[in-house]
DNA sequence: TGTTTTACAATGCGGTCGCATCGTAACGGT
DNA sequence: ACCGTTACGATGCGACCGCATTGTAAAACA
């Protein structure tokens, strides 16, 4: 057969292109003749590569939640001896907007909920990655209230969804420059400072 | 002079029509000839009320924050006796979209949400509503504080960063399918529970 | 009544979009 | 060497966009 070309590394950098022109242009509107050059290829390419333009944003999301859950895990590996609330805490942190990395990270997740609000198909891809991030949230606080470092009272479900809405949230109120980091960053340890009072 | 028309009016007519085409159709990408032939006036009207299409929204955004304080404002009074904790109550479950109506109004803020991440100036306007709110919540917290019905070892101020978080989180969740309007009221009041247990 | 200002409809312009098509260059298998 | 497939560049189509322009009807003032 013809020209061997490894597919995928083609399509992780133009899903790549597409992360860094969302980052930095804005994110909404981007289109596949800008994606093509910022990928340093033609139009054609790119559509060789996904036949449509949905086809792109989906892979793409794939890639920003694969790339994701290796950040997330190295990061927590990387924290000398994990608790659970240290892991919590390196998922939200990692979670927010940061700098240029993150941010373009948290922007590409904002454009695809908007996406995800008229489209269910997008919907259903875009929130395919959360219940496992829900259980995670919610297995670790299980874990600290056995050690009795959470009340009994607490509910691990709820309590993952509550600290799912803080990092979600205020990451949104950072971008918006309503926020420092920081600001949201003390928000998030005072939850942790309050949920874990047992 | 001429015709007399009531300015206002026209453009409420026309920020309504903006907000269900918003509601109905999606949220970004929404058009001028769109708004025009939802309102039943020409797009020529439309570029009459408002040079541009910027305007267009920023107005309709100042008239959704009004109608939203009205609305939050009404329900509050409504609710027999209010203390701290029925008007946080309402408050956040008059956020989360749990009819047409308030997913309008949670999708127009999300449309400028959008806008806002791309827009410093949108940002700005959007931003706002936002700390009369927080200040509004944070004084429920702390009256209910003196009270003794929140710990004293609670920040209002971040304790209302929460608050909104949560509504915020959870109305996206709502939005795209990922969880029900029951569910999400019912971890408002898992929260609130929560909180008022001092 | 005539003039002036406002309200609005109609139309067009330049631009961009996603997508389809087509031609061709490069390679692997036979 | 030839053939079939793949890679991909070039180009164009129809639709739509925001915005500008133009023309006209109507009403308030003189």
């Amino acid at each position: 057969m013809p020209k061997q070309v490894d597919h995928e590394q083609r399509r992780v950098q133009i899903a790549e292109a597409l992360q860094r022109l969302t980052t930095r242009a804005g994110l909404e509107g981007v289109s596949l003749r800008q994606v093509a050059a910022e990928a340093g290829m033609s139009m054609g390419s790119v559509q060789h590569y996904f036949k449509t333009k949905d086809e792109m944003l989906r892979y793409a999301l794939e890639h920003r939640h694969k790339l994701r859950s290796e950040r997330i895990t190295a990061k927590v590996l990387a924290e000398g001896p994990p608790t659970p609330r240290s892991i919590l805490r390196a998922c939200l942190v990692e979670i927010l907007p940061r700098d240029p990395d993150s941010e373009g990270d948290f922007l590409i997740g904002v454009a695809y909920f908007i996406r995800a609000v008229a489209d269910p198909a997008m919907a259903k891809a875009f929130g395919e990655g959360m219940p496992e991030l829900l259980a995670f949230f919610a297995d670790q606080v299980r874990q600290a209230q056995e050690a009795g470092d959470v009340p009994a009272s607490a509910d691990p479900e709820t309590e993952a969804s509550v600290l799912w809405a803080i990092a979600d949230s205020q990451g949104s109120e950072i971008l918006m420059g309503h926020r420092t980091p920081a600001e949201a960053v003390a928000t998030v340890d005072y939850y942790l400072d309050r949920l874990f009072s047992g």
